[in-house]
DNA sequence: TATACTATTAGCATCTAGTACTAAAAACTA
DNA sequence: TAGTTTTTAGTACTAGATGCTAATAGTATA
């Protein structure tokens, strides 16, 4: 779809963000997308050293199989070493540099709530348990690579609302400490 | 490495799991690996109609694309489209099926404070702005399918402490609210 | 303008990891 | 022993490439 006055350096810089993008394309659909012979193409990514298809999606297949079973540990944020329900949990959760801001290598705030959001929840017993109020704190950044282990403990149990509180530590340390309310959901569903 | 006692469907069986297992093993390294030949493994793939190793790297690989825009994009939990730096900021995030917590439909509460949480970082001018503190509240369970529009708002400003509030609506109804106290990190780090 | 150089295109043999098919050998089973 | 199932072997073909040589097009320079 590309018009045809592009140069030699322009395609190429275009061929590596297409390509970043979507690397499902093979040489004959790029030699369409930049109306150049797929010849030119396969020259172009030599010099690029960009890798053919079947490479490409290896490598995405790969990355992605290690990750899947980061993320389906991802789901409870953090593994679950310990549960005795209505009382107390404890899980531990490695971070590693995907889990970082960008920039720093501090370990973002929401990874860290998650990780005591879901560990409260895991501690009710409840088809559904829903955080209502949380309040939390920071103490100290956590750096990626450092092992996160939440401890939580059901200090209260008021109707439907049960209270819990749970604490990150970084070896010993509390980085992390929050009060969640949670509520219960049996049958109804609005709060 | 296995013994040749194994009848076909034992074979077949194990080879199942063998690919569920790993999915890069090429049609070669399974032959060897049930001692058998490579056509024999073919008519095992035809029967029990297990995809090509290609078939099933790219199944892998798209499967993890869509997942990789998803992460990408909640990076920043949320599309910003309104900023003014230091006083406000609105972002949208339109939650789905991916975001709910296994049985119900519900959005999980991490996803919300996921949001609440950028959002609120996004609104400081600093290099790095660490969440200190933050009080929030959830006020409705959050369905699946529906927008939310994030606002945040810059309530007070105390040394290199600045208060943000932050409210997130469906349709105009407030279904979370939060105080986070942020931390801006110029310098130093520790806090 | 002729020459030189770069960029592009074309064609062919080869590769991998398969499909689809036929045929034969080997292993069991009645 | 005959019949059936299972396994192996071999050939032709495929997609999406690599690696190579050769030809052509386009531009820049002497």
């Amino acid at each position: 779809m590309q018009k045809k006055g592009l140069s030699k350096r322009e395609r190429q810089f275009l061929l590596k963000r297409v390509l970043d993008d979507d690397p499902f394309l093979n040489d004959e659909e790029l030699a369409e997308k930049f109306n150049v012979s797929v010849q030119t193409i396969r020259l172009d990514r030599m010099e690029l050293r960009l890798p053919e298809l079947r490479e490409r999606m290896k490598v995405v297949a790969k990355r992605h199989y290690s990750k899947v079973r980061s993320i389906s540990v991802k789901e409870i944020v953090g593994e679950l070493i310990d549960l005795e329900l209505n009382k107390r949990a404890i899980s531990v959760l490695d971070t590693n540099s995907t889990m970082t801001f960008g920039k720093s290598n501090i370990v973002r705030g929401d990874v860290i709530f998650s990780q005591a959001n879901s560990l409260a929840i895991a501690t009710i017993d409840a088809s559904v348990a829903l955080t209502h109020v949380a309040n939390i704190k920071y103490k100290f950044p956590v750096y990626a690579g450092q092992r996160l282990v939440a401890k939580a403990e059901v200090t209260r149990v008021r109707g439907d609302k049960k209270f819990v509180f749970v604490r990150i530590l970084v070896k010993g340390k509390e980085v992390f400490r929050g009060k969640f309310i949670l509520v219960s959901l049996g049958d109804e569903v609005v709060l």
